[in-house]
This record gives structure tokens, sequence and C-alpha cells, in this order.
DNA sequence: GATGAATGAGCCTTCATTCAT
DNA sequence: GATGAATGAAGGCTCATTCAT
């Protein structure tokens, strides 16, 4: 890697965690400068203009997203481990965030970009549809494996372990005494035992 | 009421609206100089600073969406209705928004003042937690008539309704052709249906 | 005049010097706020943005050279005292500047904004236009009143008259030394003398 | 000519064509990067900063001017035949423009560098005089062998010859649909005919 | 109560230039 | 001889705020 690639992949590190932090109007090219130690100019010699480091700053968060869940649910053997291990990358956002700011850099993006940056929102909305899809895919292997039922719907299911979830990360990330992820997590693994699983486990889950 | 009175909740008014579309950061005094047809004395002479006018438009769209649960709420006269009617004005938010800009102005604003607007956190904060006694109040009460079972945990309960409708509410704001605000829904109810109703109707839901 | 409208003429005033000296990218703000003691925000209270401001220093310029046409005319009862007094008007640029920087303000506007600013070159070309139907009004009426000869070309002899005495403007702006411009008056009215005054006066130009 | 050499002098045509449309101010070196498809070091290698390359391009097109009128008067083998080629060469600057961006390179520097770049100013000034001189020593060439009368003022015959043109090709450039330069050719030879050959062909020019 | 004029700090971006590689 | 990385200064413009009127 060159000097000027590394430092470019340096300014994108530092910037994925001011823009995670501040969002895109919140975080100016001062904060850039003062994160990076460079000045205006050098900044300037690896973008054209902010947006293509905020895009990049965004890419770079939305590899890490997926990096985690791919390192999750590579560790699984099963349809049902996998699926878990989903659950609890969602929930490993907010003991150990993917980027400074916490909270899923997706959704963040997502809401500090809709009615203000137009192509910053797409890209989130983008990568909200690659999460979906990822679940998607485990579902249908789960189904074709038959580890779950072939009547679950797919699609309405990944919609609603996004929402759960990231509603769940939103409110960690507001209120982070409260144990929001964890009451969403567990809710949803005794959704998945009683609806989804072909061959439940026996076990007595107290919460409802 | 004064007329001083009048053009203060006009300009409240205006920026609740600009503040829930765009952010704090991304609402400029010039875009409610626009909106409200006002100059900059005009404004400064019913608000100290920029923060007092966000804080106060907070309020005004907060209490919107108090008003909205209240009115849901009052038309059920029991219970289990009352609870439904709760996962109905969440959904509402999509159909019929709350304030221009859409999703909910409550964790709109929790997503927007975390990290940059501390003052402004924390009354995002308050009014989750405003909504979350407000829900678990409701449950008590169906607790005690009799209607839900002794066994549910109220606070966990209320935690997991709103995030799974936030979180969904926010998937529909940046994905308005999906039906994430139904999905979550009908589970919640189905959900409802199977472990906190004490006499739950017989019903077929088909989705898991 | 209020204060807001004589600060704004202000600003035009001492702009309309500096356009005229540095030209349009030559001229930056820094420079308008110095000559004015103003600060940023206090010019730009009155303009949307520095195009503006250059227009409208333009206009004022225009109008300044105008009325020079206008007060010399004005004085000869004549058409051919009206047409001398032309050629003395645009002779007396280079003694008496128009505005600060020297030559005329039209035509340094023009090579100014040819192939860098659109709008500005559209304003001047206009101006240029304006002057020189004004000269071609004076020589229709020459004509009408039997003082010039009819069988004249109004179209071409007020192009010669502008190209000729702009030329020599600019050449006595780069060479103040040289006598160009009396040069080209001379030879202008030698020329009206010999073939468009109808009764010509009897003189003896020794000059070609 | 080594490799560096023939580098410069890319760079230098390519630039004088930009500081001939742009001028000096309006003309950024990244346009003469993006011109020259050289980065920054490479342009620095043969120049020490932007006003060395203004000069030098400068010298170009002024090379250029000299070589179109040198290329005129060559073909032709009386002095009036030198004279009058001159007058079509100034005129041909506007139907085959010397350079990109049209007008005369040594007036459009004159303007663009008067109150802004002293040492261009300087340079065009040369320029303007050596252009005269030009002119002057056809003229005197005339008058000895014969074909101009002896009475002419050289000096303020050449002054009017290149303040006439020049101003019609600025006008030409400004409005580029106006006969301009042609009426100024056409005025000057019937000047020629009249009151400069010693023995003028006889010929009826309609045009005052 | 509302205005308009003014400010200082800050915004994103481009400038010409330098220099190690 | 050419590059790419870096800089400091300056570019035009918008920000929230103040205050005399």
């Amino acid at each position: 890697m060159t000097k000027g690639n590394s430092t470019k992949e340096f300014i994108i590190e530092k910037s994925s965690e001011l823009f995670n932090i501040y969002g895109y109007h919140g975080c100016a090219l001062s904060d850039i400068m003062e994160a990076t130690s460079l000045k205006k100019g050098g900044i300037y010699n690896h973008f054209k203009n902010k947006d293509e480091i905020a895009v990049e700053a965004f890419n770079y968060n939305l590899n890490k997203v997926k990096q985690r869940f791919r390192t999750a649910t590579a560790k699984a053997s099963t349809s049902k481990g996998k699926l878990y291990a989903i659950l609890d990358a969602f929930s490993s956002f907010t003991e150990d965030p993917i980027v400074k700011g916490g909270g899923c850099p997706i959704f963040n993006t997502a809401m500090d970009a809709t009615n203000t940056h137009p192509e910053l929102k797409k890209k989130a909305k983008e990568g909200i549809h690659v999460l979906q899809r990822y679940i998607e895919i485990k579902l249908e292997e789960g189904v074709a494996r038959g580890e779950f039922k072939p009547s679950i719907d797919v699609h309405d299911l990944s919609s609603l372990i996004i929402c759960t979830l990231e509603g769940a990360i939103i409110m960690s990330r507001v209120s982070p005494e409260h144990d929001s992820i964890d009451i969403a997590r567990t809710h949803l693994k005794q959704h998945l035992q009683t609806f989804v699983l072909s061959h439940p486990t026996t076990q007595h889950n107290k919460k409802p």
C-alpha cells in the first residue's frame, strides 16, 4: 500500500467514526482535519469533496457490519446456529460497538441522511436491503435443510428481526441503562423456537 | 392568548416540522425565517437562541405523540382494546404522519441529538421513558382487570413493543415501499394473543 | 434614503471602482470588505452573491458613462456640435476617468467577462449596443436636420467612431504617454468634415 | 530539442490558449494541469511559478502575431501592398483567430494585466510598441519609395491604424454578429487612398 | 413586537506553491 | 523529468446571534 492510499484509508477510518457520531452536517471538515492531523488541502488531495468522504466512510462502516455478521455466522454449522448468531451479532452492537458513536452505522446514516442527503440515504437504504437479504438467505437455507418450517415467510421474518433489533439498538443508544437489546433478542429466540424451528429444543423461556 | 404568544406558537409549529425533517444541524434559522415569513429579529424576540426553539419544538411534537395515543386508547373500553389501539397508533405514524417529515418525532430527535445535543437528547430520552411508562400502565391495568396474565413482565413487554414498532417506523421511513410496520404489528398482536391475554380470542394467524 | 439603501449604494460605488480596476476574478470579496470597512455578513445582507454586486456595479458605471454623454451633448444645439461633443466625451475618459482604474468601464467589463462571466458579458454587450444606438440617433437627427449628408450609413459610422475611440482609450490606458486618443479624435473630426457634414467649415487639418 | 524542452514548449502552447481565453486570474494552474495532462510537479519542473508561465505564454502569442504580419507583408512587393496586407492581417484575427479565445492576444493581455499584473502589462505594452514600430517602418519605406506622400505623420498614422482595428477586433469579439472589423478596414483603406497614397487608384468607395 | 443592519465565526472548496520520492 | 502528498492562504458563502431603530 502506497503512502497515498494509506493516508486515504486513514482519513476514511477517522471520518467513519466522526460521521457515525455527529452525522453528515454535524461533522465539519475541521473535525476531520483535527482527527487526522491533516490540513484541508491534504484531505482534498484524496477526495473531491465532503460527500465523497462521507460515502466512502459509509461504505467502510457497512463493510464492518457485514464482516461482523459473516464472522458470527461462520462459526455456526447449523442454520439455527447461524440464525442465533445473527441475533447475537445485532446484540453485540451495543456492548462492543462497530464504530465509535455506537448504534448501527447503517441505521444511523439512514436516519441522518433522510431528507438531507439523497445519495447517502440511497446508500443506507441499499445497506439495509443487503442486510435483510442476508438474513433471508440464511432462513431459506434453513428451510432447505429442513431445520426451519417450510411455512415461514422469509421476507416478513427477516423484516421483523431487523426492526426489532435495530429498534432495540437505538433505544440502547439513548438509554444504555436499559436492557432493551436483551429483551428483544430473548423474545425473538423464543419466537423462533415456537414458530420457526422444525425441531425446537425443549426449553423454558420465562419471558413473554 | 396575546398576539406575541400566538406568533411564538406559530414559530414553534413551523419549526417542529423543520426540525423533524432536517434535524437540528440540518435546520438553519434561515429555514425557520422562510417558513414563518419572519425576519431574524421577529424570531429572536420570542426565543433566546436556536436551542430554545428546538426544545420547544420537540415538546410540541411530543405532545402531538401523546395526544395521538390518548385519543386512540380513549376509544377502547377494555385493556386489550387499549393495548391494540396503542399498536395501531404506532402504525398510524406511517400512513398519517404526526408531523411533516414522517417517522416518530421522539425517535427522530433521539437519533439526531445523540452525540450532538445533550439537552435535546435528554428530552428525547425522557419522551421515550414517558411513552414506555404509558404502555406499562396500560399493561398493569390489564393485569389488574384480569385481562392480562399476571405472569407478564410489563417492563420487558413495553420495551419490546416500542423497539419493534419504532424499528419498523424507521424502516418504513427509509423504505416506504416495505410493509415493515404491518409485519411488526401483526407479529406483536399474535404474540399478545398467545402469551399475554388471559382469554385469547380463537384466531388463525397465518404469519409466523 | 434609508440606512440600508445608502449602505448598499455605498457598496456599489466602491465595488464599481474595484471591479473596473481588477476585473471580476481579480476583485475578491475581501477587497470589497476592506474598501467598505464592512464584514462579509454586512455585505451579504444587501446582495445575494458576488455576481449580483458585479452586475449592479456594472450598471452603476454604465449610468456614469451614459450621464457623461448626455451632459456633453446637452450643451450643444446643433447636430454637428452634439457629434463633436460625443467625440470629446470619449476623449475625456482618458484625462478625467469615469471611474478609478481608467479606460471605459463598458469595454473593460466586456473584455474581462468574455469567456469567464456570461451574464456580465451580456450586460456589457448590451451597454455597447446602447452606446452605438445613442450615436446612431444623433446621426439620424443630423441627417433629418439637413446637417449631415443623407448618404451616410449611420450604422457603419457609429461603429467606426466607437471602435476608433475605444481602441484609442485602451491604448492610452496602457501607454498614457502616447497621444493616441487625440490622434483618433482629430482623425474622426477630419473625416466628419470631409464626408459627413453637409456644409463643412473651411479649415486646414494638417494631420492625415 | 531535449524532451524537457519539448514538454516545456507543450505547456506554453496550451497555456497560451488558456491565458488568452480566461486571463491571468481566470486561468488556474489546475486548468493548465488538465489541458496538459500533467500534474503539479510536472509543470513546476519547467517554471518557477505561474507568472513565468504567463510571461512565456505571452511571448509565444506575441510571436504568433508577429509571424502573421511578417507572412502577410512578405507576399506583397509594393509598400501599398504591404500596408494593405497589414490591414487585412488585423482583419484576419477575427475570421481566423491567432489563438483560441479570439481577439488579439496583445490587447487581450493589455486589458487583462493593467492594474493587476505589472510585469505582464509591461510585456503587453512592449508588444504594442513593437507592432506600432513595425507599421511605422512600412510607412517610412513607402515614403522613401515615393509610394506614400512625404507629408504623412507615420507615428499618428500607425497609431490610428492600430486603435481603429484593435477597437474593431474587440468589438467583434464581444459582438461577433457585427461587421465592425470590415467597417474599420474599409474606412482605413479609403483614408489611405485619399490622404496617404501618392498615386491613388481611381475607385468609388460608397462607404463614408 | 418586529425589522434590518451588522458581526464574527465557521462552512466547504480552491488557490499557488513546495518537496520528498 | 515527473509524481503525489502536503501546506497555508485565500476564495465565496452561511451560520447563529445582537441590537439600534
